[in-house]
DNA sequence: AGCCGTATCAGCCAAAAGGCTGAGAGACGG
DNA sequence: CCGTCTCTCAGCCTTTTGGCTGATACGGCT
């Protein structure tokens, strides 16, 4: 049997060193690529296929995660991807899953959790880390408290601490379909003031 | 010569294993421990002394970063502790180096930076990476945009997105009070609005 | 055709926030 | 002792925000 091969997506050397010295204790997993950058992984997969793709989201400067996700399932629909990161704010993992993860870890998971992902994801399972399901879960059974697109992107402009004023010219609309807006997320956030929707949107939304 | 003992402290086991690796190249280094808390770091000390402590800020439940940093300085005023994160939040890097840390390096940094910084820790030398070095200068060269302590308690329970009234109740003054506290806080910040202070807060300050 | 979700806008009113000026009490260092 | 910093408080006025009610329009689903 041969090995799974790996490709390492993480902008941190240290993160890439310990993955491949984690996931070298393993014989039936091989890391045969790595990449600084979600530009580099891209170049790296057209070089050579590998089973599957562990990648972090948050890397420095060009191309986010998510994107690289994007752009690779453009190219490879089948190709396995797990996320490897170390927030588990909502937005990004559903935004992460939505892009074609096959899974979500974080980077203060067990060794035995990692290596059963990477093993799950050839298979095409999906496997996450626990907190990470719950708010996944969370996120179906309330449907109520999903933002639309256009109050997704207020609440984005919102966390930048622009004035309703300012909301409606940047969004060519009228200050009263702002307000409009803002009472519809803050509803949905179980706010009641801006302020405390910025402080729960930029911490659990992940909007940095 | 005997080579440098190193004390690895970080939550996350990929990259104490990474730098394990890392640090294994070099033949005058030797990573003779690691803790993944902050208690953890301070058993270990007890135990063992070792040259240099590297040490993550943020780590999962329990002790922070700064707060162990603090405790291992109470113990051992001369023990050379090295900070070693993924942030460069003005807050943290002048807390840390406040608090006795000798040198402040980001995840991202390369090999040769982290190995003179171990190198130079010893020799009591303070070595930073270069984005970290120029945030402290600019903390410096600004008396005028440091908070005052009452003002930094003030914006971190900003940031939880309470009212002027919920403030004033919180630190036991009047609501004329809070008002003038925010308004040298936005005068310092160089925002207008509660929104943008908070939103410049979470972000730059590392108020998460 | 009828319903629902989404996005748009208006007007009214109360509450909160922000700008301004002025001022007293302690602490600390020169 | 004096100046400076920090923390505290007050009053006044304007702007902003938030709560409420109601309305129009478009698209999709049944």
């Amino acid at each position: 049997m041969s090995a799974i091969t790996v490709l390492l997506v993480d902008d941190h050397l240290v993160v890439r060193s310990g993955l491949r010295a984690l996931l070298g204790t393993q014989p039936d997993i091989a890391v045969v690529a790595e990449a600084a950058s979600g530009e580099e992984a891209l170049e790296r997969l057209e070089q050579d296929a590998v089973a599957v793709v562990v990648m972090d989201l948050a890397m420095g400067a060009g191309m986010d995660g998510i994107e690289a996700i994007q752009r690779i399932r453009e190219r490879n629909k089948g190709q396995a991807i797990l996320v490897f990161t170390t927030y588990d704010s909502d937005a990004d993992i559903v935004r992460a899953v939505d892009a074609g993860a096959m899974g979500y870890l974080l980077k203060d998971a067990a060794p035995d959790e990692i290596f059963a992902a990477i093993r799950g994801a050839v298979q095409g399972k999906s496997v996450m880390s626990a907190p990470v399901a719950s708010r996944l879960f969370q996120q179906l059974r309330n449907p109520d408290e999903i933002l639309t697109p256009r109050e997704a992107e207020l609440l984005s402009l919102l966390t930048q601490g622009l004035s309703n004023r300012e909301l409606g010219q940047r969004l060519f609309i009228s200050e009263a379909t702002v307000k409009t807006h803002l009472a519809h997320i803050y509803a949905k956030l179980g706010v009641e003031t801006r302020a405390a929707a910025i402080a729960t949107a930029i911490r659990r939304e992940g909007m940095r």
